[in-house]
DNA sequence: TTGAAAGCGCTAACAT
DNA sequence: ATGTTAGCGCTTTCAA
């Protein structure tokens, strides 16, 4: 086996080149006065001995990592893969590098994650929240500790957060559904204890309250709640199908995320049901493989990279400058071919 | 804006405890003699001053930071978020935390990241390499940093690498397809520098050669080489059909990955062919969507989250002990609706 | 069983 | 323009 060498130190530098190490400092950071010719011959030797900074010192003695938490319920999650994608993209850029840590949707796991990534000093955390709980994220933000809360929002506490306009979302989704003569709608939401959860259904109440108004027309409402995951919604919803069984009249599915409605599709197909045909469904998300699946799936798209980056700036401006910002993305209906036109020549 | 407070060291904790600082330590690391009644009371005041031990001032002493790089080609790929993942999931395991950098599938990506992980002083790294070219990869291996890659065999270099059993793959694939009476074959590769890509053909070459051994029957096999992702695959697969055009005569497509897959039975469905009545596909990697796309896909399975855990257990082992593994995972073929038996009969 | 002191590699304040 | 020195928070001899 090859010995690890041990890295060569600015004092090996200093002693190579025959300047001080306090010199050495100053060429190989950038900072403070070096004659011209001093620094290109540090940092010729630098090259020689192969010299690598160490950050765990120098950030030990500045109180700055250039290190950055990303706590998330599950990197494998298209959704949240590319907001952490986003994230990476945006610490890159600016010097920083992640530490990536899943909570597998267990909030024990959360308050531990954050423990030992306080504990490693990272300048700042972004957490995609369980949401059972909040107590880790208060803590956080009661000690004055930079961190940026991407898709949940807290509106009497001063944090930074970024999310996509789940409200508009909701009401997107409903209002096209019923523009496109839609009677009996269910949204397969996930648990009310999540914020998207309560505000897309929000949304969706308001676009049927403005439309109730309007026009005197009945619509049907229903929504029923999984958790998350297409095993979870699958089993819901299977549940709910056998359930009602003949009973069962809607015309249009919404679903929590594109997973769901996943879930959804291929139920409704074992059960010989044709989309659009015979029912319209709606996912939230828009991750890549709705695009591909059968039927393309009409969706609300956030723009999930940008909601990373836009964390990671955020993140970064609170860590400088102290401010906080909360950040809403706007959202867009993607219409696909899991939804159909029910209007019987009305517009 | 709240102020960021100082976090308590060790030495606020002996001020506090009335212990020397040392005593406090060895206390709070559990290393090293101390009276029981001392360690609580130190433990005690620790938790009161709500005390969080330094990593960077530790790592700085002991060489050791407890942090190992993960760099990755695009931590978005359900094939890697599931490799990341199952490295992840170990790592927290072991008291270890994972700095993430996605190289975008460019080399120079690769080496600036690895760069950065060593400024930082990891304990290892895993890579899953761009494989263009590998001097960044043979440099760590000279300079004895604990490694591992995955994915990837670099047969005469004494250094960790875990991967699946490609040519097995390759092999099950084509045999399956064979035994089930195809005559037709074509293989949607990746580019040859990838270790993965040559050795699946190696593998389908093997059972090619096998067959016509023993039956005089005759194969047709064809391999086209795509870029990496969906859409190059797609742009590929669709040059080629408008290439061949009328002279297509393939009863099975065999696909690097599944996204390949993905992007061939898209446009199969474009050019009205039915799968599985008219065309096999096959993908590799049983991605999670596999099983829920139309048709489900027939697939040769890794189990990916081992790769993972895999990776680091390896890496760990390297670390502690200097030895070196090399691991091969075992493939499996998923038989799903995508391809079906064509022999008139037979077997 | 506990304490004193040195030092990991770096930066920053101060001196020259 | 460069050097000296102290110290970030912790661990690790070594001594008491």
């Amino acid at each position: 086996m090859v010995k690890r060498k041990k890295f060569a130190t600015i004092k090996d530098v200093a002693d190579a080149s025959g300047f001080s190490i306090n010199t050495v400092s100053r060429a190989l950071s950038g900072r403070g006065y070096v004659k011209k010719e001093t620094k290109e011959k540090i940092l010729r030797v630098a090259a020689e001995l192969g010299y690598t900074r160490d950050c765990t010192a120098s950030a030990l003695r500045t109180r700055k990592t250039h290190l950055i938490g990303v706590v998330v319920v599950d990197n494998t999650n298209p959704f949240y893969a590319e907001v952490i994608k986003g994230i990476e993209l945006e610490a890159r850029n600016y010097g920083y590098t992640i530490l990536l840590v899943n909570t597998d949707r267990n909030y024990e796991n959360e308050e531990k994650a954050i423990n030992t990534l306080l504990q490693r000093r990272v300048d700042g955390l972004i957490i995609t929240a369980v949401q059972t709980r909040i107590d880790d994220i208060l803590r956080l933000v009661h000690q004055g500790i930079p961190n940026v809360v991407i898709g949940a929002r807290f509106e009497n506490i001063p944090t930074n957060y970024v999310c996509s306009d789940d409200e508009r979302g909701g009401y997107i989704a409903m209002k096209y559904l019923l523009d496109t003569g839609h009677k009996n709608v269910l949204f397969l939401n996930a648990q009310k204890y999540k914020y998207a959860a309560r505000v897309r259904e929000q949304g969706m109440r308001k676009a049927l309250n403005e439309y109730e108004l309007t026009l005197e027309n009945k619509v049907e409402f229903g929504v029923i709640y999984s958790n998350e995951g297409f095993e979870n919604a699958y089993e819901t919803f299977q549940m709910f199908l056998q359930k009602t069984k003949k009973d069962f009249k809607y015309d249009a599915i919404i679903c929590y995320n594109d997973i769901f409605a996943y879930a959804v599709i291929k139920l409704l197909k074992e059960h010989g049901l044709k989309i659009p045909e015979e029912l319209s469904v709606v996912g939230f998300d828009d991750i890549s493989f709705s695009s591909i699946i059968e039927p393309p799936l009409t969706t609300v798209a956030t723009d999930k990279i940008r909601l990373g980056r836009e964390a990671f700036k955020s993140l970064i401006k609170n860590i400088e400058t102290g401010s906080i910002s909360q950040i809403i993305l706007p959202v867009e209906l993607i219409i696909r071919n899991s939804t159909k036109n029910r209007s019987n020549g009305n517009p």
